[in-house]
DNA sequence: GGCCGACGTGTAATCGTTTCCACGTCGTGC
DNA sequence: GCACGACGTGGAAACGATTACACGTCGGCC
């Protein structure tokens, strides 16, 4: 591969101003920089950016770290994260964590490794020290989804509480009195967080959480099922079933139809997190939508206000209620929230 | 940030020391090698990868370029790799062309400038001037799902002839003689491939593919929907749409539920891939399943063999037919084939 | 006509590693 | 007692870029 040495010598000029032309460097005269365009062009040269970032201490690169990938709400936010970035010049590495501290070490570490100008991340527990050290030395950082109480870091995230309560009253509504909850691992502040919207909201209506009625998940499709099983083997087992993730509401979708049993006739169900497969699935589901690209965009401009210098601040979307028919008496169809793909 | 520099002088012993003892070389003395990792370790140092990559000359990095992050298949593609490679000691870096091929040049120059030791990669086209080049100058490459005919780099796919013969003869078996595909761009071969093999399989029962019968789509969802639509407005539809890949069979459940008709009762559904999804859409997708994680392992190892030096062979696995609802009359359960979760 | 600033260019240091080579100090075998 | 090999170590040169600094040349201005 032909290198900085080879375009100099080709365009009979020093190594110095090859890397000026190169970098848009003013000084450089107009015969200079054509030969050495045409020497760039002949050798199909292009910068090493492993020697760039050495010298410059930039590699222009992002790291993001989701906690599971397999996860449709996750992949549309990367995808979103990686546009941003590619729009403002960098690029992203992705880790994926599958929802376990030690892969999400493992991640980290070797991302900031390969020195990284920042890193984005949705935190699958309450924060290793490899993280906090991270944080304490500087390294840029913006937390998206998830956070880590009382790490000062800008948190990007959907506030879902106004939706929660919606979703809360349509159930109220449709009659059902008997909630459940299928939660994420105490550890995540989404975890923790759906719970206490959830039980929130249903005091505002003068309902229970009964501890028998909070299943412990972890956010993946297997626990969902078996929390699901467990509601329904309960002296009396709840009239609707909240997901606080789609995976989790898949599983749970598997549990009750492995009894036999239908939505909502038997049992309601409704999730956190929309994704375009709820339309279509048997029945659609009622789910409660976050603003999932939006929220990389404004995650990737934080940290890039951070990395360049400029000071990045929290942000805080709020999420909607999408109603489908999964917990009873089909509404009005609507048009808009039912399309399926953005 | 530590550098080598400041362990060794903390250890006492010279760059050059530490470095031996970093990676493993046989002749450090036991007392240096104390020292220097008592030093390691009170000044938290870690290896600058970029500095390390620049003069070894290897990045310990695969590329991997996808047509779609969006689309779950790609999406379980994509982990398996990061988990084989990582299993390796390599680490991935993504880059999503949705479909794409400038998208995909960019994504290819990017990971080729930043030096990664080799490329993975389910081209998006039929392959650009770029591309070739790399190929040529001999960056060690492997093609995954989809290939470029014509070009020297082993190929790692699901051959998917005779579960679309099981496919076509599963149809034809429930009665249906009309059937249509919805095909992927002609520029992949997968596009090209699925219609030919259900061509085949279609003659081999004496059923014609009338060109009105093939609608050209692009992998993408709304492309589904449009082609389903011109399926429909048909003097005469088809009774069963077989969906290239699953996001143009989630289009065409959008366009058959937007006229108010029924799978599979107005019109049978199958798609390419299968995903858990597919088991509570209403009606459940009969699909033609892809060893996914087989293949992304595959891949990496037939990659990592390559730059290692040895020689990487290609790989054909076998896809198999999922029967579930869509397409008429309900086999007997199968608890094996609905399972949702891997 | 001389001085000074602007301009274009090249030399060389630098980033943090790895690794070749040379060197000193042993122990061993004759 | 001497030669020699093995072993542990350090110095210094790379890797491919960026950039501070110095230098020569030219034009303009007094």
């Amino acid at each position: 591969m032909a290198s900085i040495k080879d375009v100099a010598a080709s365009a009979g000029v020093s190594v110095a101003t090859v890397s000026r032309v190169l970098n848009e460097h003013p000084s450089v005269s107009a015969d200079a920089r054509t030969r050495v365009l045409a020497a760039v062009e002949a050798l199909g040269y292009r910068p090493n950016a492993v020697a760039r970032s050495l010298r410059t201490d930039q590699t222009h690169t992002l790291g993001l770290v989701i906690s599971d990938v397999l996860n449709p709400y996750f992949t549309e936010l990367a995808r979103s994260v990686e546009e941003e970035a590619r729009a403002l010049g960098y690029s992203v590495i992705i880790g994926n964590a599958d929802e376990r501290p030690e892969i999400q070490d493992h991640h980290v570490r070797n991302l900031l490794d390969r020195r990284i100008d920042g890193l984005l991340i949705s935190p699958t527990d309450g924060g290793s020290p490899l993280m906090l050290d991270a944080v304490r030395a500087g390294t840029p950082m913006v937390f998206v989804d998830r956070w880590i109480p009382g790490v000062d870091v800008p948190v990007v995230r959907a506030d879902g509480r106004d939706a929660v309560r919606d979703l809360v009253a349509h159930l109220h509504a449709l009659g059902h009195r008997r909630l459940a909850i299928i939660a994420g691992p105490a550890a995540t502040t989404t975890g923790s967080e759906r719970v206490e919207a959830f039980r929130a909201a249903l005091a505002a209506h003068g309902l229970p959480l009964p501890d028998a009625y909070i299943g412990q998940g972890d956010f993946q499709a297997e626990s969902g099922r078996r929390v699901t099983e467990g509601f329904l083997d309960l002296p009396e087992p709840p009239e609707v079933v909240f997901a606080a993730d789609n995976l989790m509401a898949l599983g749970a979708l598997d549990a009750v139809r492995a009894r036999g049993l239908r939505v909502p006739d038997d049992i309601a169900l409704a999730a956190f997190d929309d994704i375009p497969w709820f339309v279509h699935t048997d029945p659609p589901v009622t789910a409660i939508a976050q603003p999932t690209g939006e929220l990389g965009r404004a995650a990737v401009r934080a940290l890039v206000d951070r990395i360049e210098g400029r000071t990045a601040a929290s942000v805080a979307l709020s999420a909607r209620l999408v109603v489908r028919r999964s917990c009873g008496e089909p509404p009005a169809e609507n048009p808009v929230t039912n399309r399926s793909t953005s």
